[in-house]
DNA sequence: ATTGGATTCGAACGTTCGTTCTAATTAATT
DNA sequence: AATTAATTAGAACGAACGTTCGAATCCAAT
């Protein structure tokens, strides 16, 4: 269905005439993006509707229509927003460090840190994963890959640097798993902030990841000696 | 609102006047269950519609309500049937083993090995978590939190055995971490079976937890290092 | 003060939602 | 074979859903 060359496409390639105006309209839209990211949060996407996200927002249910295309287009706005905001400060982080396990422990603070203050983006940026389809959500999930990706190299740089034998993959995902599981648990006044799990954490991980993986050598010798034992 | 005498309540306290028409009815239900859990994996809750599950189960919307009395209590005998049934084989398995880190290992392989068989019926358990409401909500979270301390138990038991000292709490949602996060990236063709998973997370984990966590005395020498070099 | 685009709104669209009513059909027991 | 209870289906309920439309209002630039 073609668009009618009067009326211009909602949402966000945006073009107007004066800079002011833009300047309005962004501020507000990010008003509307946060008062969504929260109710989405509370409910989820699709238990959200967009009543809700009207009064959250306190704004009329055709006022938001103004700022987005659909309420699809709304979760992608966010998720976006939320997986940039993240990637890019990490990527400033990591310049300040070259040793393999720093950068291991620095992309961990940055995750959780980013995790707590904002709780409720990454929420909905974990939970609803596979809700946005086609274009949109082959463009988020580029985001993550390239998030996980560099995960792995900072995995792939310590095992050459120690030698060590593991499967980055695994140990990634374990990784992820572990600060990901944290919106269902985290409790500021029993679990301390975000320095603190860090540490805690990096600690389980990167310990269970150098003691626990043997080199090559060592793992033929270990196999040997449990097939011994039975 | 009183239920009038001669219409039983729809769905579980069961009371028939045969016996084979007990079975009959328990093992439709089960089949519903079956085709629900699908469906939910794959929508989610709030996704997925009444008119999905008619279609998926072939049973017309109006039969489906007389197996239970609500979408929402559907829910919870699925996530109840699920969550039971893992709790059961725990406690069978567990009695095997006198040994802290066997246990340990034990629970892992348990949760794993469930997990992956029945992925679904997980997924619906993990993802939808907050869902239930009042009563129906805290049953679901009276087992949740038996599962919990019994792997709090057993870490416990760890911790005694060797003279460990670290934070119980924080490592057992990271362990849980570690294996819920599994249903956003296993792949049967990559990532090996239950068994080799549970091993490689379970070596992550306790390497990290035994040779990660000193003792008190060792901690406070640690400490004492690390002051130094900065 | 006036103009023109940006913004906001009330009201309604057609659709789908969870649920329920009544009646028909099936299976088990006598 | 007759009776009774358990099971299923068709059709509809009111409510809520995402979205759209035309008109009103606001704001910045002339």
């Amino acid at each position: 269905m073609a668009r009618s060359a009067t009326t211009r496409a909602p949402g966000r390639p945006r073009r107007s005439a004066s800079p002011s105006a833009d300047a309005r309209f962004h501020r507000r839209l990010g008003e509307v993006l946060g008062h969504a990211t929260e109710v989405f949060c509370e409910k989820g996407y699709e238990g959200a509707s967009m009543r809700d996200l009207s009064r959250a927002s306190g704004m009329s249910l055709a006022g938001l229509y103004h700022y987005f295309g659909s309420k699809e287009h709304l979760l992608y706005l966010i998720q976006k927003h939320t997986f940039t905001t993240i990637l890019e400060k990490l990527k400033t982080r990591l310049d300040n460090s070259a040793e393999p396990e720093e950068r291991i422990r620095i992309f961990i603070l940055n995750h959780l840190e980013y995790f707590l203050v904002n709780q409720q983006g990454m929420k909905v940026l974990s939970h609803e994963d596979e809700v946005l389809k086609n274009g949109l959500g082959s463009e988020i999930a580029a985001i993550k890959r390239e998030y996980y990706r560099i995960c792995v190299g900072l995995m792939d740089a310590l095992k050459r640097e120690r030698g060590l034998d593991f499967s980055s993959r695994t140990a990634v995902m374990s990784l992820f798993g572990m600060m990901n599981w944290i919106y269902t648990w985290y409790n500021p006044r029993v679990d301390g902030g975000a320095e603190e799990l860090a540490r805690r954490m990096g600690d389980i991980f990167l310990r269970g990841v150098i003691s626990g993986s043997a080199t090559r050598v060592e793992r033929a010798r270990l196999q040997a000696r449990r097939r011994q034992q039975r």
